[in-house]
DNA sequence: CTAAACTATGTTATATGATAACATAACATC
DNA sequence: GATGTTATGTTATCATATAACATAGTTTAG
C-alpha cells in the first residue's frame, strides 16, 4: 500500500462514484466531487475540521462552515463512498462501494494508513454469533488498530 | 437479557473490579466505585455528560466537572471493567475483565441495550486476515448495530 | 416559458463530547 | 510530621457535530 501509483486510487475513486450516483439518481455536485477528491489525496482518514480547511484552500470558497462539509459527509456516506472511522472521528474513502456490509478496516498507529479488507469468514463468523443470538444485522463496525508491515520493518531498521 | 436479576451483574461487576484493582495495584476509590455503579445500572451505553449529571444527582457532590468524570472513565477502560462504543460516544460494562481482546458488542437500535459477545471464531477470522497482510493487531473494536430478538417480538406483536 | 416543487448550499448560532493546565487534597512511606 | 505519589477539584478551552432558517440552483408540470 506505501509504493503505489494513488492516482489509479483516485481515478477509480471518481469513476466508480459517478456510477453510484447515476444508479441511485442523485447528483455528483462540484462540492461533493471536491471533498471525494480532498478525502482520496491518500489512505489516512481526514477529520471534517480538516477537510473544512483543505476545502477552503483548495477552491475559490471564501468560508466554509462545518455544515456544508457535515452534510457531504453524510451525502458521501449515505450512497456508500466513503466511510466513518469512528476510533478516529475521521472520513476515509471506500474501496468497495456497493456493498451489502463494511470491511474491516486496518488502521496502521504509526502512519495512519487505513486498508479496508473484505473478509468473508469474518462476516460468516459475525453472521453465525448474530444468529445464535437471534440478533438481526443492520450495519456493523470492525476497526483494527495495529502497525502495518512497513511501519515494523521501518522500526526495525532504526534499532 | 431483558428479563433477569439485573442485581447479580451489578454485584459481580463490583466484586471482579475490586479483584482487578487489586490486581493491578490500584485503588478503587469512591468516586470510580460510583461512576462503574452508575454504568452498571443498566446494559445500555451512558454518555459522559449524563454520567456526570448522574453523579451529581446520587452523591452529595455540589458540582461534577468533565473532567472528574473522563478521568474516571479513562481509569476504569484502562483496567478493563468498562468499554467506550464508539459509535455511540457511550460507556458501557465490560462483562468480562481479563481478556487479551475486545468482544464483540451487539447493540440494539431499539432498546440501546448492549450485550458483549465472547466469539472465537470472529477472532480467528481476525487474526488470520492480520497474519495475510503482515499486521500486528494491537487493539480492535467490533460493534453490531441491528435488532435484539424482544424488540423484534414486541414490534411483531405491535403490527 | 414560468410557476411550483424539490434539491442543494449558505449562514448563524448552539449543542455535544473531550482535554489542557494548574491547584488542592488524600494517601503512603519513611 | 516531612516528603513523594496518587487522586480529585477547578477553570478554561478545544474538538466534533447539529439545529434552524435563508438563499440559490435544478427539475417538472401546466
Ligand atoms: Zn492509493
Ligand atoms: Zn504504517
Ligand atoms: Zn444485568
Ligand atoms: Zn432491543
Amino acid at each position: 500500500m506505501h509504493e503505489h501509483n494513488h492516482q489509479i486510487c483516485i481515478d477509480q475513486a471518481l469513476k466508480r462514484a459517478k456510477q453510484v450516483c447515476l444508479q441511485h439518481g442523485v447528483r455528483l455536485t462540484e462540492l461533493r466531487e471536491q471533498i471525494l477528491r480532498l478525502i482520496w489525496q491518500n489512505h489516512k482518514p481526514l477529520g471534517a475540521y480538516l477537510l473544512m480547511n483543505l476545502l477552503e484552500e483548495n477552491s475559490d470558497r471564501e468560508h466554509v462552515a462545518p455544515p456544508t462539509v457535515y452534510r457531504t459527509l453524510d451525502f458521501l456516506i449515505e450512497h456508500g463512498l466513503i466511510h466513518k472511522v469512528h476510533s478516529l472521528n475521521a472520513y476515509v474513502g471506500c474501496s468497495s462501494p456497493n456493498q451489502d456490509r463494511c470491511n474491516a478496516l486496518f488502521i496502521c498507529s504509526v502512519c495512519g494508513e487505513t486498508e479496508e479488507i473484505p473478509n468473508n469468514s469474518i462476516q460468516q463468523a459475525i453472521n453465525l454469533s448474530a444468529s445464535q443470538h437471534k440478533f438481526t444485522v443492520e450495519n456493523q463496525m470492525l476497526e483494527i488498530m495495529g502497525k502495518c508491515q512497513p511501519c515494523k520493518q521501518k522500526k526495525a531498521s532504526d534499532s
